[in-house]
RNA sequence: GCCCGGGUGGCGAAAUUGGUAGACGCAAGGGACUUAAAAUCCCUCGGUGGCAACACCGUGCCGGUUCGAUUCCGGCCCCGGGCACCA
């Protein structure tokens, strides 16, 4: 007997049809067209949380949606396996990283499963099986070949007690989370890509990506922050190497009252050897920790370097400080400084007692803009500049270029804000970087024929740094360009490394001869990407970089990997992202267990749309639980009746005509905000209005049966990409054989949507004041009429003739 | 600090192109059924006033555009995401 609702049951039968049919398994032979559906990989930490729920429902309702608009879709899923978390928990718990790893992708793909979600598993992958990471060597070989790679110094947070470089993550207020101590900046050789190459393609073909969000596009594009300007040099006095720097304001120049330098700098570093203020400077900026957010957030502080520079234009001195705001990593590490026209400069300037002098006024003849207060950044007219007076900033600009460029001293450029990707750690748990080091030949990359360079996989961590640096057995091989003694690279990529091809890999995951093949052509791009918007700059500007690279070695076509992007907001509890390290996450397990796999998604789809925020509260569930009881007691009394007389649409009643017309309206509805809006939250509650209009409806003639039975099976078509395994169930009960993935996504039949008269909303002066329901085909004047005749709205005119009467086909009479 | 979002009942939200603010759900209160409870079903549910019809107020705050603003514009406040070694 099924009059109990009894999800557990169902969903393991309904996921064992799926597995004995093979219903998700993809072929690249299918003619229908293609459709590739695909949600950000997790990092395997353990178990789901229900951002992973939130991110994974979505694009199976998608997937699920766009099958039953007859395409061929694929959707994979896979392992973001190496990364720092792993680390951690091998030295918590004694365990090998490659070993936890491995135990909490078992444990969550059985999560997944058990969630219903329609992935193709042959094409599983894992980023820190050796299958996978080979090609990312091989990929790396061949741009070392192709001179997209090089190797500088870089700046990371050193631990002097553990010997060991920390994530910005592992420093918290400037100290070590294992050590406590003051962490050290300290410069090591580190492997860069050259992305600054590709600046202007990832900023052109945004426009291309029309399928993504605005928000995110515009965040890609100030992120590569490209501004053309002005590049100039400054004699220091003593030095043969003038300083440099960048400005997008030459029109300020004339106001430059001072230089400043990074504390890492040369320059600071040279001065600092006879002057001790300036040596403790240098060395009390060298505990601050690395990230952007830190410099940019304290307080400003510098030190005069005693040094002194030569104004390009005037020949005055400048003297050149040392601050703590400049950053090496960015252009030469030096800046000029104008305190009366950016408002950095000038607060410094106060802090120190150094000159202000104004060049730029608002308008011509006048003195007046106030610049005791705060500094003046706007534009305008050039002002104690010499032979540039008068000019207006537009002007200066090129004209100052232009001077700069005639004396030899300056050119314009265009700059970047985009940084070089530094793709070097000194970590354990990460892809070993294919190059060996060798005396006399250099850095070496590794052959073709002796990749994989695999990581050791049973190791102890300690604390104290990636074992494989003290691993003779690793690091003691042979120059493959000499044959002498040399040795490995220690560092191992950046996990962004992994997650910027897997898209392409999943194509053809079982390839063991080449990184990618043809089918990778059939596949790509994307059409659909769904994950969180905390990646909408670091992994999606990677990734899209990624495949430039690949187009250009010839392994892939077309310029962009996604063509379209959907950027869930974070699942949020006690007001902030829900994440192992703030311990406020939320096991979806337990209310799987308790609920079912179909409340669960349904619920994580109905709390709120997509895009948005999601604040987690456990109570809400409930109520979707609900929802489902009731409609899978709905068919089972419908189906008891027995009976099943045809549909004729012309012989229903008024009563009868008004169900078809809520029917149909909502499958309309529920088709655009799956299809076209992708309001998950809307769409269930649609269906849920429907419901409530069947239980109200109690009509047991033979049309009113067929209705319901219409009814009946529309929702569960339309409900079935949220929750498969009832409406698996509920589509054979109402008389059908085979799956509901295979069905077809209905169509609303548009005679049902004819109404005889439509209701007007009628307002004075803005305001509801009462409606009227008039015959669909009436006229403007007419509804006027009879809008003007509702007594409510004749009190409120009271008797006066209305200015203007404002009528909205359908909708209203203002 | 910089870049990008968001702010609507007790709570999650809806209002799709400037046109009825609060659909749908949760919680709460009341009732039916029951020996009782659970489950289920029905009713009420933004605030103030009113027996009621209804009126006034109300979408973070201040101002503007408009017949009409949650929606558009200007200024502010608060919250969230990112800031290059968390993923």
């Amino acid at each position: 007997m099924k009059e109990v609702y009894q999800p557990a049951e169902i969903e393991t039968q309904t996921q064992k049809t799926w597995e004995d049919q093979q219903t998700f398994r993809a072929s690249e032979q299918d003619s229908r067209e293609k459709y590739y559906c695909l949600s950000m990989f997790p990092y395997p930490s353990g178990r789901l949380h229900m951002g992973h729920v939130r991110n994974y429902t979505i694009g199976d309702v998608i997937s699920r949606y766009q099958r039953m608009q007859g395409k061929n879709v694929l959707q994979p899923m896979g392992w973001d396996a190496f990364g720092l978390p792993a680390e951690n928990a091998a030295i918590q718990n004694k365990v090998a990283p490659a070993k936890w790893t491995e135990e909490n992708i078992d444990y969550m793909r059985n999560q997944l499963k058990r969630l219903g979600y329609g992935y193709d598993w042959s094409r599983e992958l894992a980023t820190c099986d050796p299958d996978y990471y080979r090609w990312e060597q091989w990929f790396f070989t061949r741009l070392f070949e192709k001179g997209l790679v090089y190797k500088k110094t870089a700046v990371v947070n050193w631990d002097p007690v553990d010997q060991t470089v920390l994530a910005n993550e592992q420093v918290i207020d400037g100290k070590g989370w294992r050590s406590g101590v003051p962490v050290e900046r300290r410069e090591i050789p580190q492997w860069f890509l050259k992305i600054t190459d590709y600046a202007d393609q990832l900023l052109d073909d945004l426009d291309q990506l029309d399928g993504w969000p605005e928000q995110v596009r515009t965040m890609q594009r100030n992120w590569i922050g490209k501004s053309q300007g002005v590049e100039l040099q400054f004699a220091v006095e003593g030095e043969v190497d003038p300083l440099i720097v960048f400005t997008t304001r030459p029109d300020t120049l004339m106001g430059v009252t001072y230089l400043a330098v990074a504390s890492q700098h040369p320059l600071a570093k040279k001065a600092a050897v006879d002057n001790t203020v300036l040596q403790s400077f240098i060395e009390a900026c060298s505990h601050t920790k690395v990230a952007e957010a830190d410099m940019a957030t304290m307080e400003k502080k510098g030190v005069d370097t005693g040094l002194t520079s030569i104004h390009p234009v005037t020949g005055e001195t400048v003297p050149v400080w040392c601050a703590n705001f400049v950053l090496i990593e960015y252009g030469s590490g030096a800046v000029m400084s104008v305190p009366a026209h950016d408002q950095r400069d000038y607060e410094f300037a106060k802090a120190y007692g150094l000159p202000i002098k104004r060049v730029i006024n608002p308008k011509p003849d006048t003195n007046d803009v106030d610049i005791n207060e705060a500094a003046f950044t706007e534009k305008g007219i050039l002002t104690g500049s010499g032979q540039f007076d008068g000019l207006t900033s537009e002007d200066a600009f090129s004209a100052i270029a232009k001077y700069l460029e005639k004396q030899g001293k300056g050119q314009i450029t265009i700059n970047y804000r985009l940084r070089d990707w530094g793709v070097s750690r000194q970590r354990y748990w990460g892809c070993p970087i294919p190059i060996i080091n060798c005396d006399s030949c250099g850095s070496v990359p590794v052959p073709e024929d002796q990749l994989p360079v695999e990581l050791p996989r049973d190791v102890v961590l300690e604390g104290t740094g990636s074992p494989i640096k003290s691993d003779r057995d690793f690091i003691d091989t042979v120059c493959p360009k000499c044959g002498g003694k040399a040795e490995r690279e220690t560092d191992t990529f950046d996990t962004f490394f992994e997650s910027s091809w897997y898209f392409a890999r999943y194509t053809c995951s079982d390839n063991d001869k080449a990184m990618l093949d043809e089918r990778a052509e059939h596949w790509l791009p994307v059409d659909q990407y769904i994950g969180g918007i905390e990646h909408a700059v670091l992994h999606l500007l990677y990734a899209r970089f990624f495949h430039k690279l690949m187009r250009d070695l010839g392994l892939v076509k077309g310029d962009e990997p996604f063509k379209h992007l959907l950027t869930q907001g974070m699942v949020n509890k006690d007001g902030s992202k829900m994440s192992k390290s703030k311990g406020n996450t939320v096991d979806p397990q337990s209310l799987i267990e308790q609920y079912g796999a179909d409340t669960v998604r349904l619920f994580i789809m109905f709390a709120a749309p997509p895009e948005q925020s999601l604040e987690w509260s456990d109570s809400g569930v409930e109520g979707q639980s609900r929802f489902l009881k009731r409609l899978w007691k709905m068919v089972y009394e419908h189906v008891s009746k027995d009976k099943s007389a045809t549909l004729e649409v012309d012989s229903l009643n008024d009563q009868q005509k008004a169900l078809r017309l809520k029917t149909h309206e909502t499958l309309q509805k529920v088709s655009d905000d799956i299809g076209r809006r992708y309001t998950f939250n809307t769409a269930i509650a649609a269906n849920m209005e429907l419901l409530n209009e069947l239980g109200k409806f109690s009509d047991s003639s033979d049309q009113g049966q067929a209705l319901m039975q219409e009814a009946l099976e529309l929702i569960v078509l339309m409900l079935s990409p949220i929750v498969p395994h009832i409406t698996q169930s509920l589509w054979n009960a109402l008389g059908h054989q085979g799956l509901v993935v295979d069905s077809a996504w209905p169509e609303y039949d548009s005679a049902a949507l004819v109404k005889d008269s439509i209701e007007y909303v009628i307002q004075v002066n803005g305001k509801m004041r009462g409606r009227i329901s008039v015959a669909a085909d009436i006229d403007k004047d007419a509804i006027e009429t009879a809008a003007l005749n509702e007594p409510n709205v004749k009190r409120f005119v009271d008797g006066k003739t209305p200015r203007k009467v404002i009528v909205v086909p359908g909708r209203l009479v203002n």
